[in-house]
DNA sequence: AATTCATGTTTACAAATGTAGTCATAGTGT
DNA sequence: ACACTATGACTACATTTGTAAACATGAATT
């Protein structure tokens, strides 16, 4: 059956998104240089991001390789299955699982763009051909 | 300029938002009232369900008015905004803002039913009008 | 060899969250 | 009047999260 990427309970809090965000950018990367890419724009020391990547590691959305004495980390978790489970308990817990009334509301929001309005017509006709 | 529905820092939390939806659905109830719709999905007690109201009216999404002895709560926070601004985080946070990505996800992991697409291509002949 | 430095591990601690028990109090039934 | 019962308020407690310091260890430098 299907691969298990991330046992259930084991969610990626959203401090942790942050790092997992670096890592997908670019893996495999030292704790130094996740901290280079995030501790700035998240106001963070070093330390924060060495517990943050111990969780990931504990949760098994991070693996490590030894480079020296150090660790090198990488992704164990996709992006793409991170944030369609992540899309997907949005729309299932607000939307009763419905896309539509999610779409309904970024439009009254007027979350979407001429872009978004563009790239997702192509995308519907390209689902009806 | 526009209205402060909420304190920032007063989320909703996902057992709140159970009792959010019972209240949006049908208002005011008492808390006997609320249990009657939640608890067994949740498999709460009528305590947890008294947590969480009394959590919810110290962050003013939900309001209370006398009755008798006891109280009837209501939501303060509409749907709606709930609603809009949780989708709103997602999308930013995973999607950088873009609604087409979360659109492009949806439709990979066939989240999409029919009915989703022709009530989304109907929207956006809407707003092309 | 001694000092410093980087790094992973362990520990810390407050706030939020999930879940619920206890307590006081005010009606209800008898 | 008195025992129950429903109810809101208060208290409790484990877990998760955000944030970080302390510590041990091994490499680098002098």
């Amino acid at each position: 059956m299907g691969e298990r990427k991330q046992a259930p309970g084991d969610r990626i809090s959203e401090a942790e998104h942050a790092v997992m965000e670096a890592l997908w950018e670019a893996s495999p990367l030292a704790a130094s240089e996740v901290c280079a890419r995030v501790c700035a724009a998240n106001d963070w020391s070093i330390a924060t991001v060495k517990t943050l990547l111990g969780r990931l590691v504990a949760k098994g959305a991070v693996g490590t390789e030894p480079d020296g004495r150090k660790f090198l980390y990488h992704p164990l978790v996709e992006r793409d299955d991170y944030v369609g489970g992540e899309s997907r308990r949005l729309v299932d817990r607000l939307f009763g699982g419905r896309a539509a009334p999610l779409f309904a509301h970024l439009a009254e929001n007027e979350a979407l763009t001429e872009d978004d309005l563009v790239e997702i017509e192509a995308l519907l006709r390209e689902m009806r051909k």
